[in-house]
DNA sequence: ATCGATCTTTTCAGATTCTGCAAAGGACAT
DNA sequence: ATGTCCTTTGCAGAATCTGAAAAGATCGAT
């Protein structure tokens, strides 16, 4: 163990210079972390000086790594990842969660499910900020860095755990009036003749799927309008403008006043898997810090009470 | 990344939170690194601090480790390891002759000179894995990732090194059968009646330089063949087509089995300056990789060894 | 060929962190 | 009770860190 009076900071050096690497030039990496690239090229030289060893070759428009560059960047890469699992754990072996919760999910279980439930749950842990961000994209919880991600789906990465906190069911469904003044729906293929508003999923066909006694019917549908947004699916539903395809306990208030009517009951309907749900999706870690598993907990309890009380 | 400006000195604090519980105490900690327990204890209060974790539990006799503080120990050493490792993994590159060498040099020099001295530096270094490229096309070191190149001028960039392995002259060869056949060569304007095989150096008229007793004479060659390769020029002259001007160690086989004669011996001859030679060029680096050093050293020893011995 | 944009490096002066000393208080052993 | 060793906090001086400015390099666009 060497003297360490008024060391270098070596380890914002070696953070300087993966970030340099990473983004292809010093001003780049300076940029990124609130310095100017003066200060970087002065760490990145002390690093070099203290290993004595060449790590990149410098051009204005090209950095170059040495062969131990290259290695070095690979140990260090593993060095910050390491630092930040040890602070994860020991703020994970905390009683008390604190700190801030950064959740994403889909717009419109977002509002129908998620907010009502979040005031309850900061009850809980005053202690515990919580971020709760909606889109339709579906965000790289590392890299966005989000605690919890509401899918859909189950998750194929191994880097990702869930916890399912619901079964749903995509149902056909369209306004009184509009079903009063067209044509009866009696089978699938019906559904050509149809008004469709549909959830974009891409420049493809669209593509309907209909299971009745485990026989499958697929129906490219025509769609006068998609979008991305379920909110904006179910309002012109209800509002008569054609059938919507959505999550059962999405329309589970217009089902129950009238503005809405189911269709085709007896068929499963879906546009992508039949088995889907509802998943509280977070990054897989040895210790999971408390925050999160407090609150995957608490939705685990409370998303299935508010989908049925939603649904009564 | 977060903004990195006036960070605090966090790895410090690891190495002495570590140097603490190993030691048992800030004082032996502070003692052991150079640094007052007063240091000591700011630097691991401010990384509690940072946490949002208590690590330790302090009392003037005994030091005890929290759950978090164990687990935060056992990574931070591991973390510690790893900047060891990487440091050291950089460095042995840098000191051993580890690796692979990627080398350039002219395609005739390559041939007759460099690949019959490659086994015996491998035998000297046989961790060191070698690449020789051969072409009559200038490489940028950095740009093309070589590390050695063998120029036959010496460099005006103030970013390369070189190391001069010898120097050389070219001369007139023409072979017996042309020489019998042809008018006889006295002076330099005669060589405008001959055939000449010129290197191939770009759309211009191709000039040959003559010096004599500090008399220099230039003359424009008709040239009804040309070349960028030197092994095709020193073939054709050999087959008696007509005469070429190459590199006096790169026809010494030729000259001594008679397949070859020298023209005009009285006269130093250049297409373009006189001063050259084989320069063993590399880009300029603060800390020269090993790898680089021990080849261009034995280039130095064996190059001059090996084109005298080709010459005898 | 010229210009503009972007880049790296070095120097300088001001801002901020780091440092030991001194003081205060705590925990033992003798 | 005393001595030894320990941790913590405030203070002032020492050292590091920082961006701005200047200089030079390298491209791409015109």
């Amino acid at each position: 163990m060497q003297n360490l009076k008024r060391s270098m900071n070596r380890l914002q050096a070696m953070e300087l210079f993966v970030s340099a690497v990473r983004e292809g030039s010093f001003s780049a990496a300076g940029r990124r972390v609130g310095l100017s690239p003066a200060s970087v090229s002065r760490y990145i030289g002390e690093l070099e000086a203290q290993l004595g060893v060449q790590l990149l070759n410098r051009s204005t428009r090209h950095l170059g790594l040495t062969d131990a560059g290259k290695i070095f960047f690979q140990r260090t890469e593993q060095v910050l990842h390491g630092i930040e699992d040890a602070e994860a754990a020991a703020l994970a072996l905390q009683t008390a969660p604190r700190g801030t919760l950064r959740v994403h999910s889909r717009t419109l279980f977002g509002i129908k499910v998620l907010s009502p439930l979040i005031p309850g749950f900061q009850k809980l842990y005053p202690e515990l900020k919580v971020e709760l961000r909606l889109s339709e994209r579906r965000p790289q919880l590392r890299e966005d860095e989000f605690d919890v991600d509401f899918q859909i789906q189950a998750a194929k990465d191994p880097a990702l755990m869930q916890r399912r906190l619901l079964r749903s069911e995509r149902i056909l469904v369209a306004s009184p009036d509009y079903v009063a003044r067209m044509p009866k729906l009696r089978e699938p293929e019906d559904i050509t003749r149809h008004n469709c508003l549909t959830y974009w999923m891409g420049p493809d066909d669209v593509v309907w799927k209909f299971m009745h006694r485990n026989r499958l019917r697929e129906i490219v549908v025509p769609s006068s309008f998609s979008s991305n947004n379920g909110v904006v699916l179910c309002d012109l539903a209800a509002g008569g403008h054609g059938i919507a395809l959505l999550d059962d306990y999405t329309v589970a208030d217009e089902l129950k006043s009238g503005r809405l009517r189911r269709l085709l009951p007896g068929f499963r309907v879906t546009n992508s898997t039949f088995d889907e749900g509802m998943y509280a999706t977070f990054l897989q870690s040895s210790y999971l810090p408390e925050k999160i598993r407090v609150f995957v907990d608490y939705m685990a309890e409370h998303v299935p009470k508010q989908v049925k009380r939603s649904a009564r």
